[in-house]
RNA sequence: GGGCGGAUUCCCGAGUGGCCAAAGGGGACAGACUGUAAAUCUGCUGCAAUUGCUUCGGUGGUUCGAAUCCACCUCCGCCCA
C-alpha cells in the first residue's frame, strides 16, 4: 500500500486541491511540503501532534517536509475556527513560544540537510514593507472572495477586525514564500486551514503560473462533533509539565467508545491489518482497544518507560490493589494549623480541589475517600504523623487522587 | 465622525431600586447504574463559614439600600458617512 493510500485508509485526509496530481506526487517522494505551527502556547498539543505525525509518515515515503514556525504569522492569530479575536501577544511570549515548539518538534523530526528542515515566517514577514506588500500581493487578493471563505464567514457576526482578515494573506505569502525560496510545492493543514491554503496556491499561481497543492488532516472530532484533544480546563498538551504522562494516558483511556478505532487508525503508527482486527471488538472489549490506544500515544509522546508507569498507575487504581506510582503532593509545616490539617485543607492543599468550599461539597457528596475508605466528617483532621512514611491516598470522585505526605 | 443597541457568575442567557450570590439551559464536578464508555436518574456549581464577605465592563455619584438610576470612560455589534 502506498503512502496516499494509507493516508486514505487511515481516514486522516479531508480536502485536496487535486487528488491525481498529489498521488502522484507524495506516493513518488517528490513533494516538499510544509505544514505550518502558530506559536500560540508554550506547548504543542494533539493537533500539532496529528500533523507532526503525517510528517512523519510522509518523510518516510521519501517526501521532504518543511516545519514553518510562526514566529511572524503569531503577531497576528489566526481567526479560522474561532469566534473571538484572539488576545495579541508580546514578542517576548512568541519568542518563548517558539523556542519550547521547536524544542518539542526536534523529538518527534528528524532535522538536518537533506532531512526535515525548519523555518521561521518571521524571517521574512515581520521586515515586508506595507506598500510594497500591498502592490505586489494585495492586488492578487479579491476581498469580494475572501469575505467568502468559510473562515471568515463565521466571524461576519462577532465581527472581525483588519489585522486578522490579512492572516490569510500572510499565510498565502508563506506559502509564495516558501516556493520560491525552497521549492515547496505542497502544504498540509487542518482542515479549518482549507481557505487559507487555498489562498496561498492561487497566489503562487498569479505570480508565477505554477501549480502547487494543498491538502488538509482530517480535524479529530469525537462522535459528537467536538474537537477532542480538549479537556474543560483547556488542551491536552505535549508538555509533561502541562499534562502529566498519567493525565495524558488517563484523556485517551477514556475516550468513548465510538471513536477509539478512529483515534488509533488516524494517531497510531500501529500496522492497518492490526487495527482491523481490533475494529471487530465490541462491547467492554473495546476497553483493550483503549488501553492499546493510550499505551502507544504515551509511548510515543513519554516514552516507553512513562506509558508503562502510567499503564501500572492505572490498572492499580481502578483494578483495586495499591501502587507506588502515583502523582505525590507534599503537606508543609505552613499547611498546619495547630499542628494539625483538616480533611478539606489536605484537599486543598494536594490541588484536588480549588477552595475548601469546593472540598467540603465533595465530602458532603460523598466523593472524597483516604486510603479506600470514605470519608464522611468534613472536620476530621490529620496530623503530620498521619502523613509519615508513604502518606495517604487521597482520592477526589473515581478519577483523581494523589498519595500526600508530609514534608 | 453621527445615530442606535449591548457588556451579567465557566459558556449561553434572564433580571430594570430592596424578596439577588442573582431564573433557565449547557458544561464541569459528585453520587447511583456500568466497562475508567455511552445513555439515564439524583445532587451540586462565588468565597469562608452558620453567619458573614466579595461579585453583574471600569471609575465616580444619587439613595437608608444599586446588577438595576445618573455622569464619564473602555470595549463590541448594527445602521449612516
Amino acid at each position: 500500500m502506498k503512502i496516499y493510500e494509507e493516508l486514505i485508509a487511515r481516514g486522516l485526509i479531508a480536502q485536496v486541491t487535486d487528488e491525481a496530481e498529489i498521488r502522484d506526487l507524495i506516493n513518488n517522494g517528490g513533494a516538499k511540503f510544509y505544514i505550518g505551527f502558530d506559536p500560540t502556547a508554550d506547548s504543542l498539543h494533539v493537533g500539532h501532534f496529528m500533523a507532526l505525525c503525517l510528517m512523519k509518515r510522509l518523510q518516510m515515503a521519501g517526501n521532504k517536509p518543511v516545519v514553518l514556525v510562526g514566529g511572524g504569522t503569531g503577531y497576528i492569530g489566526d481567526p479560522s475556527g474561532r469566534n473571538d479575536l484572539r488576545t495579541m501577544m508580546t514578542p517576548e511570549t512568541i519568542q518563548h513560544n517558539c523556542d519550547c515548539f521547536k524544542k518539542q518538534m526536534e523529538k518527534f523530526i528528524e532535522f538536518g540537510d537533506d532531512k526535515a528542515i525548519m523555518v521561521n515566517n518571521a524571517d521574512w514577514l515581520l521586515k515586508l514593507n506595507y506598500i510594497d506588500l500591498l502592490r505586489d500581493v494585495g492586488a492578487c487578493f479579491s476581498v469580494n472572495n475572501m469575505l467568502r471563505a468559510e473562515c471568515y464567514k463565521q466571524r461576519m457576526e462577532k465581527g472581525l477586525t483588519f489585522l486578522e482578515f490579512n492572516y490569510m494573506i500572510m499565510q498565502s505569502y508563506d506559502f509564495y514564500y516558501l516556493h520560491q525560496n525552497y521549492g515547496c510545492n505542497m502544504q498540509f493543514g487542518g482542515d479549518d486551514q482549507w481557505s487559507n491554503m487555498l489562498g496561498g496556491t492561487e497566489l503562487i499561481r498569479k505570480k508565477t503560473g505554477e501549480d502547487a497543492y494543498a491538502m488538509t488532516i482530517t480535524l479529530l472530532l469525537n462522535s459528537e462533533g467536538k474537537k477532542m484533544g480538549k479537556t474543560a480546563s483547556g488542551a491536552v498538551w505535549l508538555d509533561p509539565n502541562k499534562t502529566s504522562p498519567f493525565d495524558f494516558y488517563q484523556y485517551w483511556r477514556n475516550v468513548g467508545d465510538a471513536d477509539v478505532l478512529k483515534c488509533i487508525r488516524m494517531l497510531t503508527f500501529l500496522p492497518l491489518e492490526q487495527i482491523d482486527e481490533m475494529d471487530k471488538w465490541e462491547g467492554a472489549e473495546l476497553n483493550k482497544a483503549k488501553e492499546i490506544l493510550a499505551f502507544e500515544l504515551t509511548k510515543m509522546i513519554h516514552g516507553e518507560e512513562e506509558a508503562a508507569k502510567a499503564e501500572a498507575s492505572a490498572k492499580a487504581l481502578f483494578g483495586g490493589g495499591g501502587t507506588t506510582e502515583m502523582p505525590t503532593a507534599t503537606i508543609t509545616e505552613a499547611d498546619l494549623r495547630d499542628g494539625v490539617i483538616d480533611i478539606l485543607g489536605l484537599l486543598v492543599a494536594s490541588g484536588l480541589t480549588g477552595s475548601r468550599s469546593d472540598a467540603r461539597r465533595a465530602v458532603e457528596q460523598g466523593g472524597v475517600s483516604v486510603d479506600d475508605e470514605k470519608i464522611s466528617d468534613i472536620k476530621k483532621l490529620y496530623s503530620p504523623e498521619d502523613l509519615g512514611g508513604d502518606g495517604i491516598v487521597l482520592r477526589r470522585g473515581k478519577k483523581s487522587y494523589k498519595r500526600v505526605k508530609f514534608q
